[in-house]
DNA sequence: TTAATTCCGACTTAATTTATCGGATTTCCG
DNA sequence: CGGAAATCCGATAAATTAAGTCGGAATTAA
């Protein structure tokens, strides 16, 4: 299980705007400079863009900005719009009687189970966390 | 975020090997019966079997079973042996310092906090849960 | 008007996933 | 002993997805 470059060049381009919130937009080239290659994070900016995650001004000037309080703008948002939602089964899109195994399918509820947490997870980080450093493994919500 | 069908037919035939514990060893067939591809089945059992959760029978009469009890099997032993171990991002595996982006990476924690945080889920998911039928959103180790 | 910049669809290439095939080996059982 | 039932194994093929490239249209500040 591992993230495709999509969902980090998307967290890392992202950063970068969190870093120069409020700093007017950032431009394409600005935000490549991190060595990210410019053409294929255009693509990826556009994709942030429909999500709603970052609004852009077109012309000489222009670029990229967060759409939304650095704090409001979780990893997950960002991994939702890469690589659409967490999905560990097409099963659990389906109607419960749609699957050939049945409704007592022992797997079904780990599937269920998994997403939501993984969800959880992800959403439990924002970029002002991030930005912040306010990343940990002692992170709220902890009981280990 | 999803899992590969490696990961799912794994863990099928793992739940399939659980809720046959003790009965002697099961054949491919039998297993495929679930409804996989035969010969790519036998592939993942192989892989399983190198990674020491399944024990093999050659010969007639010969099949697959669990190597431990099915309650010391996780789902994260079967994600690991299919899918390789859960990599958010190959800077973790490097010295710090080999990162361009150097040591204050604002993802780098994130990468290691994910991590972490999802391999405990899917280690505190055994076979014997599953096939008890013992997981769902409130088990054990929840605080919210 | 020009240069800077985003926007967009089509295309290409590379990598990975998902198988399939053919035969070698092992072992039960009559 | 011989045949059938199985696993084992390396190679290959097909399909899908990921990753990256290209060329030009549209927009706007200066």
């Amino acid at each position: 299980m591992k993230l495709s470059t999509k969902g980090k060049y998307g967290l890392y381009a992202m950063v970068f705007l969190a870093q120069h919130d409020g700093e007017g937009p950032q431009s394409l080239k600005a935000i490549a400079d991190l060595g990210l290659p410019e053409q294929y994070l255009e693509q990826l900016l556009g994709a942030l863009r429909r999500a709603g995650l970052v609004t852009t001004v077109r012309g000489a000037q222009g670029g990229y900005q967060l759409a939304a309080d650095p704090g409001d703008i979780t990893v997950l948002d960002i991994i939702d719009a890469m690589e659409g939602p967490v999905n560990f089964s097409d099963c659990l899109s389906a109607p419960k009687n749609a699957c050939p195994r049945g409704e007592n399918c022992p797997t079904r509820g780990v599937w269920e189970y998994l997403t939501v947490k993984i969800n959880d997870l992800l959403k439990g980080v924002s970029l002002k966390d991030m930005v912040e450093n306010n990343v940990s493994l002692q992170v709220e919500g902890e009981n280990e």
